[in-house]
DNA sequence: AATCCGTGGGT
DNA sequence: TACCCAAGGAT
């Protein structure tokens, strides 16, 4: 009989299940690049680009900015523009000016090396509970429990536990607390927890024959498999229709930088007009140049969180009018250089197909 | 506690 | 097409 009583608190039933879970995960987990590194800082930076972020779209990411910032003080050192542009694409912003500050506090508080106490992770911008419990489970292996979406899912199916949302979060602490391992193989134990929820006990048709945990999985035992964890209630999407202006001078393309604080704060897009609705006003209604259209070159359709966004494509010209902030002209073959929103990149590539933006 | 903050892929 | 929501954190 293996010993426990040291390694968890977990009641007896469960432990078959545990090393099910951690057998699969050391067979079938993915080979990605931050699972071949223990170094703290690149294990951060996967972790912050993860955040609401699908796995497949970080790796690009993530090799590009370890490459771009390979340590804590090339990015306490970078020019917050350059962080953003290297963030170009991936959505809430926040994240890369929070992973920039928390990197000049680390080097400040802690001599440029990623700390190891848990409350020092925790007070670092950006960083939450989830992370702090990532970032030394993983790199450290301390006996950190960490719940993100997965664990959620994972273990209200695994328990049965039905609960609102909210709740539902709350509990799967607790229980995520019970459960990682007390003296080794934390960073193991919850990557497997989450590699099983990303992979298996997916949200919608989890793939229950191939699950290990499916013998003591409460939920497929009571056929609430599907139903658990409950859904968050969504409010109403609000239609947005925009005109985003395609300008060309020479060799220059005319673009905008957004307001320094609210949504996308600082980077750049098409000079945008908003047409309906007014509220909420996520572009300026008007810019502040005269501009003759010329032909429609397309519409796309884009989203921000609550929003569906139609935007015609609209080419133009400009006449006499100076040029001035927010407006800039750009080469374009300078616009990979610029932080761009999303969807500035979506409508350059419509616009001039794909263009040097990586 | 509820809302804000982007984007893309799966179904 | 339309909807779902992902390795969350700040306010």
């Amino acid at each position: 009989m293996p010993k426990r009583s040291t390694d968890t608190a977990a009641p007896a039933p469960e432990f078959a299940a545990r090393r099910e879970l951690l057998a699969w995960y050391a067979k079938e987990r993915r080979d990605l690049p931050w699972r071949r590194t223990r170094d703290p800082y690149a294990i951060w930076i996967s972790e912050a680009m993860l955040q609401q972020t699908r796995v497949e779209t970080v790796i690009g990411y993530w090799t590009r900015f370890l490459a771009r910032f390979p340590d804590v003080r090339a990015l306490a050192s970078a020019d917050e523009s350059d962080v953003l542009t290297a963030w170009s694409g991936l959505g809430y912003y926040r994240r890369a000016r929070s992973l920039r500050a928390a990197a000049q506090a680390i080097v400040a508080r802690h001599d440029g090396k990623f700390p190891r106490d848990a409350e020092a992770v925790r007070a670092l911008p950006g960083i939450g509970p989830y992370t702090t419990g990532a970032v030394l489970s993983i790199a450290f292996d301390q006996p950190e429990a960490l719940v993100d979406g997965n664990v959620v899912r994972v273990l209200s199916r695994w328990f049965a536990h039905d609960a609102p949302a909210a709740a539902a979060q709350r509990w799967a602490w607790e229980r995520a607390r019970e459960l990682v391992p007390k003296s080794k193989g934390a960073g193991e134990w919850n990557q497997a927890l989450m590699e099983l929820g990303a992979t298996v006990c997916t949200p919608r048709s989890p793939a229950c024959e191939r699950c290990p945990v499916a013998k003591a999985c409460l939920a497929r035992a009571r056929g609430l498999e599907n139903v658990l964890p409950r859904a968050k209630e969504r409010p109403e999407p609000i239609d947005v229709e925009l005109v985003a202006w395609v300008v060309e001078r020479g060799g220059d393309v005319l673009v905008e930088q957004r307001p320094e604080t609210g949504r996308m704060a600082g980077l750049w897009q098409l000079p945008t007009e908003q047409r309906s609705p007014r509220r909420p006003q996520l572009f300026p209604a008007e810019l502040g140049i005269e501009l003759t259209p010329g032909p429609e070159l397309g519409l796309l359709r884009h989203a921000i969180t609550h929003h569906r966004i139609r935007v015609v494509l609209q080419r133009g010209t400009v006449g006499r009018a100076r040029v001035a902030a927010p407006l800039r002209w750009v080469p374009k073959a300078e616009l990979g250089t610029l932080a761009l929103t999303g969807m500035a990149r979506k409508a350059l590539a419509a616009a001039f197909g794909r263009p040097n933006l990586e």
